[in-house]
Parts: C-alpha cells; structure tokens; sequence
DNA sequence: CGTCCGCTTGACTCAGATCAAACTTGGTGG
DNA sequence: CCACCAAGTTTGATCTGAGTCAAGCGGACG
C-alpha cells in the first residue's frame, strides 16, 4: 500500500479509539501514513463542537499538508482502531529534497487531496440535499452499505434525518 | 508575484472574458499563472449546471494539481480578462524533477492549496450564515470593501441578500 | 433476551432562498 | 455638468427545505 515510504524508517504503531495523534500548535515532527483504521483531522470551534477537515483511512496521509510546516494547525484523533507508520519528518523531507521520484509521488498526493477537497469544497456550496447527493453520487461512486449512511450526510454537510429522506423519497420514485 | 517561475521559458497570453483556457479531457500541455483578472476551474454535471472547483486570480496557479496528470478533468473558463504566464508542462515537470528548491516551492503551494480548500470546506459545512461568517472572519481578514461582498456570500455559500442582512444586524448591535 | 445503534417517519419550526421594489454609487456620453 | 445606465446594496414579504425533537422499528451482538 506504502511502497513508496518502504525504504525510509519507520515505526509501526498501533493506536486506540479515542487517541490523539497531535494537538493543534503541536511542532510538526512526524509523518504519518494509515495502514489501517481511521484517524479524523479536525478544529474544534469555539463552542466546543468540532469541524472534521480529513477523513484518512487505509492508505491516506495524514495532514500531508504539514511537511514543511512549523506545527499543526489541527487536532488529529483516532476514530476507530488503526495502525499507523511513523516516519520521522525530517526524514520525509531529505528524500523529498533527494529524490525526485519520491517528490513527484508526495506532489502527487498532494494534488490528489486537492481534488479531493475541491469537490467536497463544491459539493458543500450547493443548496439542497438533493442536489449535494447527486453531485455526489456523480463520482461514479456507488450508494455503501446501510452502516456508512451517517458518514456520507456528514460528508455531504446534512443531518442523518435528512439523508435518509431523500433516500427514501429515490426508492420510492 | 511569480518570481519562482521567473527564471522558466513562459508566454504572457492575454484572453478575454469567455474565452477557454483548457476543456476536460484535455491533454494537459501547460501550467497557467494567473497575472490579471479571474479565471474559473468548472465541471459540467450531468444536467447541465456547473460546479465552480476553483476561482484563480491574480497570484493563482490554475489547475495546480494537475502537473502530473495526463488530462485536465475539468474546464477553465476566463471569468473577467486575463492576462496569464503560460509554462510549457514539461518545462515545470523538468525543473520540478531537477531543482529540489522548486520542488519544494510547488509542494509549498500545494500544500497553501489544501489547507485553503480544507478551511472553505470547514466554513461550508456550519449551518447558519452568523456562524460562516464568524469562521471566515477568524482568520484575521478584515471585511473588505462594499463592491466585493458578493463574492464572500458566494465564498461562504450563501446568497447576497442573506450577507447583507447579517452584516446590516451586525451594524446596529 | 435485552440493549445499542442505525434507520424510518411524523410534527413543528425557522433560517434563509426567492422574488420584488426602492435607493446608492460610479461611470459614460452628450 | 447633468441625464442615464448598470451594478451593488438595502429592505420587505413570502415560502420552503431541512434542522430539531421525538417515537417506533429492526438487526447485531453480547
């Protein structure tokens, strides 16, 4: 999944629901590379409620945007069991600098996770359920399983309620 | 404002209001630095209505992510005349792969990229124009002048007369 | 078998989208 | 200099999508 970061040292560790993995303002020290699980990057508000900036499960990076940061400008919390690679950051960045094929594959995830957020950037502009779903649904990405539902109105910037009546308001139609 | 692509072999190509830089599907033959005016990254859905994925202007890169992809997956239409740097793609894949400095002042962008994207995404997916509002002035930009409120109810994804309102409630408390 | 969690659906409410009309401002041309 | 036009702003009235609260259902799992 990682052949890309098999060459540089590593540590594998694992880590429990409910963990951080850094804090916001944390200095940036490690890179880290799911393998399995899921780990939310997110800020809490003022309020207390929290805002989730990146979903990364198996095979994302995380907070890859922080390379050649001075810290972290968001919390990272472990949302269901997962295993994760640590590679130091200044090793990270001396293969970047070193090796250009390792550069143009981290270039490359990082214009992946810009297309990414692109879309959900736009598909959250849009008014109605209704159309967020379609737009969603035009990634050629099919409907998951009855379990992910939640996930998907969260993604998508609803509530549960509502996507469920929309579904509902599709089968029936 | 582009001093790090200075030293790259670039046109300076001026387009009018309308014109394309670059359909979907495009072979995707060169990189566009935004000097003047407003360009659009846009996909058309299926029905017809597009969906803005970036709005480049002067400083921009257009289409970023796109350096190592083999086409362009979406369209860029000039939104107010522009004048562009037009960069032969090879020129930049070239020099990425050579001169690690370069290569780190992309990645930079990149990464100033997602972070950007993450943060609207953030702001989109509060519920209540006040709330949008709060996030987006949080990061310390003042309000700026009367003629571009529009663009922050486009930016906050809401619609002009809602900002205005909120802003006229903000002025008499 | 009971508990938990996600799904379903109903009822109520409200923020904001939409439509509409008036006012301000800046620019253009006579 | 002024008439005129376009674009942005302000404010009102109306309507609706969806957020919220609530109650019931069904499958998974200890």
């Amino acid at each position: 999944m990682f052949d890309w970061i098999s060459s540089l040292r590593q540590s594998i560790l694992q880590f429990a629901e409910g963990q951080y993995l850094f804090h916001r303002d944390d200095p940036v020290r490690n890179m880290h590379f799911i393998q399995s699980g899921h780990v939310f990057l997110l800020r809490r508000k003022s309020n207390g409620s929290a805002v989730i900036l990146q979903r990364a499960s198996a095979g994302s990076v995380l907070a890859e945007a922080s390379l050649f940061m001075a810290s972290y400008h968001c919390d990272a919390i472990v949302q269901s069991a997962a295993t994760v690679a640590v590679v130091g950051r200044d090793v990270v960045q001396q293969r970047f600098l070193q090796d250009p094929a390792f550069a143009k594959t981290w270039a490359d995830h990082l214009a992946r996770e810009i297309r990414r957020t692109r879309r959900r950037a736009e598909i959250l502009s849009l008014r109605t359920v209704a159309e967020r779903l379609d737009a969603w649904l035009d990634d050629g990405v099919d409907l998951p399983a009855k379990g992910q539902w939640r996930d998907i109105a969260e993604e998508i910037g609803t509530t549960p309620e509502a996507l469920y009546r929309e579904l509902s308001r599709r089968r029936t139609r």
